[in-house]
RNA sequence: GCGCGAUUAGCUCAGUGGUAGAGCGCUUGCUUCACACGCAAGAAGUCGCAGGUUCGAACCCUGCAUCGCGCACCA
């Protein structure tokens, strides 16, 4: 066996690993499998994406999930797959063409240009997939899907066309959101409600039947103003009761406009008259619907000024022309003042510009099965965890709008309407014929991806894996994805049967938490606070990222990153290698270690128990998704109980020249460590299943991923007591030392002054652990003035140095006195007061009780030790 | 305006009713025969504020403050 280099190459051993796991076949999913099944479908990263944290997170949890699913007995399918992303890859290819070619997309034309992002796609796709390899994901690559992939295209045109018979998608003509950058529609939950700073303008309309006389009204948008057809008061707004009727002289470009009322005027606010704009605002296109008033349009779709009758503004862009108003207003004595103020606009998600409201014709979805919806995640069909997002969730639901679903790019589905002579239409998949043409539109990318849970499986897959049992997001996609599947699952009823349960898209939901930079900003690209995962990976090894995220990362809470705690989670897997490298050094280990059959040390037993304790640990935090608490206890576990207590002390009969001791300890340490190989492999797969290997756990053929995790002993916890003890002890011991300043590297001697009998054959190993030259046993041990004394539960410990300090240990003596003092009073006064006694729990009582026996025996200890240095 | 989170050691965060925890950072001592990506010891917190419930509150309740995030027809 050769001896395992000191420290842990994971950017060799990683790649080796998860090559092997793919040519072995080992995530290939058997639809046919007996074994209970376990399905993940993944949340489809941007065919052009790369590799961000929040991927990692996401996918990391996943996988973890998978992979302990398939220790489990499980049959497990992670199906993967990548997102046409219509407008975010298109947008992304338009830049790249412009600054390349220097040519707009129009340029190409639509045949070109979708062949230019059809290349791009060949060049950039595939990247992330790869990424996600390198990260160590157990998916199942044979199922990769793309939601560009013919029949899944197929079904989405499928999906449009029963949805359109049965009447829920319809065209209309309709105020939506039209970002001028990408110069498309967008849905509501793609319009982002930003802050901001801006200018209120109080604009002077001069009252037609009343020259002289103004109106001012309180406006952001001076340069719409050409569009206005009308203000509005609010009816019971005494200031202007006897003007409504009346009418008012539009400014700018000049025109009588009416004077009308509404119920939704708010008369707060700014002098409690609105202009009306309906071809540029939601609500003012309401009041104009209700009041039969015109629309006006001074807007290119590119947010340029289309008014030539104002010639000053026309063509200018919409913000310098808002500028250019108010100028211009101002000029004409029209503007009474202007005051800064802070408003909310709607921004795109992707173009990051501010939406313009307009009219519009465009595709709607009414949505179904909304109450359905609702009920299974109230009624818990499927859970949330963490649960609050139930509400955030219900509350989306409650208030739902139609859904516009087309979009004017051209990277994407296609819309299946068609438009034959006599103006014509028909929707459905195939062109009714030569003289038809098909809208020109595409869909919305979440109208095909809403589909995923199971468009993404043929009827076998679908009949074994569908629902899937979780699914792992950022809840940032909860109105756009998570929501908008399970009304798809309950509307198509993909499942085997016509029930809910049997059609929703997942039982449970996970919701990850957002990770952030250390200053707490969300990371983005343009902020360049986005560390490269690969980078990450090449300098901690996918399995120090996967570990150290995880170990931080609570249950739906935002993570603020930092690159220590991935350093955190190299030095662990640092740890364990050396770890295995110690036992590694005694001798070939034991596959299936018989730990029963040796005579065990109290330390040996005291760490299988704290072994039992953890699993228990591990599986209750499973159950609850707290994966930063089965990261937690095995780390706390593996470094505290098992390195820094068991093999410290194990030392002892490792070195020993007893064949029986030493194979006793080994045969605990391979069990230990196979079963802390085991529990880490979810979080760290490759190193765990290199160690496995080289520690011959396993045979050649085998793998660690398909072994169960270890069962509980269910030990015998007798002489944990003594341990406990014994341990105590030593950290005295050592704090003795560390206050009398005898170095680590120099030899002490103590002198136990006791009458427990058990200790003297602990002695070697305690000496061991205390670094200790001797340790005498002498109950009736006077000590010398001035010598460090600590009081334990098993005796005083006294520290022999020569020359003791006696003002230094008078000084400590009282220092530790006090804290005593404190800590029995505070027990007693606890006790005493008969409320407690009577109505807490008795096992806390007891607990006190003997709180208080332990403080006063250590205080009579160390109060004799003082009067001896008076 | 409504709703949801957060507020614990210098930093990042655990901790859901019984003597305040981890890692990093800091101080001190150690290259001690697995590991300096390490070992040992230590300093460091009125658990955001104010009330309440309770024998007992970081934890439960009610307000308030600050930060963050949703939702809403702020012109």
């Amino acid at each position: 066996m050769a001896e395992l280099p000191k420290t842990y190459d994971p950017s060799v051993v990683e790649p080796k690993w998860y090559a092997r796991w793919l040519e072995r076949g080992d995530y290939h999913a058997d639809a046919s499998s007996t074994k209970p099944a376990f399905s993940i479908v993944i949340p489809p990263p941007n065919i052009t994406g790369v590799l961000t944290l929040g991927h990692v997170l996401n996918n990391t949890i996943q996988d973890i999930m998978a992979r302990r699913a398939r220790m489990l007995g499980h049959e497990v399918l992670w199906l993967p797959g990548t997102d046409h992303a219509g407008v975010a890859t298109q947008t992304a290819v338009e830049k790249h063409l412009s600054k390349t070619e220097k040519k707009k997309r129009q340029d190409y034309g639509r045949e070109e240009f979708l062949r230019r992002v059809v290349e791009w796609q060949d060049k950039h796709g595939g990247i992330i997939i790869e990424q996600l390899k390198r990260l160590g994901c157990s998916c199942d690559w044979a199922r990769q899907r793309y939601t560009f992939d013919p029949d899944y295209a197929r079904a989405v045109s499928e999906v449009f066309v029963k949805l359109h018979e049965k009447g829920l998608i319809y065209r209309g003509r309709r105020m939506i959101n039209w970002d001028p950058a990408a110069q498309t529609a967008l849905s509501d939950e793609e319009v982002i409600p930003t802050k901001q700073k801006s200018v209120l303008y109080y604009v002077r309309y001069e009252i037609v039947e009343q020259p002289g006389r103004f109106l001012e009204v309180a406006t952001t948008r001076p340069e719409t103003i050409m569009a206005d057809v009308g203000l509005a008061v609010h009816p019971n707004d005494p200031r202007y009761r006897d003007l409504i009727g009346k009418k008012v002289w539009r400014p700018l470009v000049k025109q009588e406009i009416p004077i009308l009322t509404d119920d939704m005027i708010d008369p707060e606010f700014g002098t409690g008259i609105l202009k009306i704009t309906p071809a540029h605002d939601k609500v003012d296109f309401e009041i104009g619907q209700r009041n039969n008033l015109p629309v006006v349009d001074v807007l290119h779709p590119n947010g340029k000024i289309n008014c030539p009758e104002a010639t000053e503004l026309d063509g200018l862009d919409r913000f310098e022309a808002r500028k250019r108003a108010g100028e211009l207003l101002a000029e004409q004595g029209l503007l009474a003042r202007e005051e800064p103020y802070e408003n909310t606009v709607g921004f795109s998600e992707r173009a990051g510009v501010p939406i313009e409201p307009r009219l519009s014709e465009q595709w709607f979805l009414r949505y179904p099965k909304t109450a359905e919806a609702l009920a299974v995640v109230r009624e818990h069909l499927i859970r949330f965890f963490p649960t609050h997002w139930e509400k955030v969730y219900a509350q989306w639901l409650e208030n739902i709008q139609d859904w516009c679903i087309s979009r004017q790019v051209w990277w994407g589905h296609r819309i299946p309407s068609w438009y034959g002579p006599g103006d014509e239409v028909r929707v459905q998949l195939e062109s009714p014929g030569n003289d038809w043409r098909q809208d020109e539109d595409t869909l919305d990318t979440w109208f095909s991806s809403w589909l995923w849970a199971y468009e993404t499986m043929d009827a076998v897959t679908r009949k074994k894996f569908y629902p899937t049992s979780v699914l792992v997001t950022a809840p940032d996609i909860i109105f756009f994805w998570v929501a908008r599947m399970i009304i798809a699952g309950l509307e198509f009823k993909p499942g085997q049967s016509e029930k809910d349960e049997d059609n929703i898209p997942f039982r449970d939901v996970y919701f990850t938490g957002l990770i952030r930079d250390r200053s707490g900003r969300k990371m983005s690209k343009s902020l360049g606070n986005s560390p490269d995962p690969l980078e990450l990976m090449a300098k901690f090894g996918a399995d120090g990222v996967r570990f150290g995220l995880m170990r931080i990362a609570p249950s739906g809470q935002d993570i603020r990153f930092d690159e220590k705690q991935l350093e955190e989670g190299r030095n662990f897997a640092t740890k364990l290698w050396n770890a295995a490298r110690f036992r590694q050094m005694h001798g070939p280990s034991e596959a299936a270690p018989k730990v029963a059959d040796h005579k065990l040390s109290i330390y040996a037993v005291e760490v299988l128990a704290r072994l039992d304790e953890t699993i228990a640990t591990v599986e209750e935090a499973y159950r609850g998704y707290r994966f930063n608490e089965v990261a937690q206890a095995l780390y706390d576990f593996f470094w505290g109980d098992y390195c820094d207590w068991f093999v410290e002390a194990a030392k002892t009969d490792i070195f020993a020249e007893e064949p029986a001791r030493k194979a006793g300890v080994l045969a605990v340490m391979d069990h230990v460590l196979s079963a802390v190989l085991r529990l880490l492999h979810p979080f760290m797969p490759h190193i765990t299943e290199e160690l496995w290997h080289l520690m011959a756990f396993g045979d050649e053929e085998s793998t660690i991923q398909f072994t169960s995790p270890p069962p509980k002993l269910e030990l015998d916890a007798g002489p944990r007591e003594q341990v406990g003890a014994a341990y105590a002890l030593v950290q005295a011991g050592r704090n003795l030392r560390a206050e009398s300043r005898v170095p680590s590297n120099q030899k002490a001697r103590f002198v136990l002054r006791t009458s427990t009998d058990w200790i003297a054959a602990e002695l070697p190993t305690i000496s061991r652990l205390l670094n200790a030259e001797e340790i005498s046993l002498d109950p009736g041990y006077e000590a010398a003035p001035g010598v460090p004394i600590a009081a334990t539960a098993v005796g005083e410990l006294h520290l022999i140095i020569s020359g003791g300090d006696e003002d230094a240990e008078r000084e400590r003596l009282d220092k530790e006195i006090a804290k005593l003092e404190k800590d029995l009073e505070a027990t007693v006064r606890k006790l005493s007061n008969s409320s407690f006694v009577d109505r807490a729990p008795p096992e806390v009582v007891e607990e006190h009780k003997q709180r208080k026996i332990d403080f006063a025996e250590k205080l009579k200890q160390l109060r004799a030790a003082r009067s001896s240095l008076q």
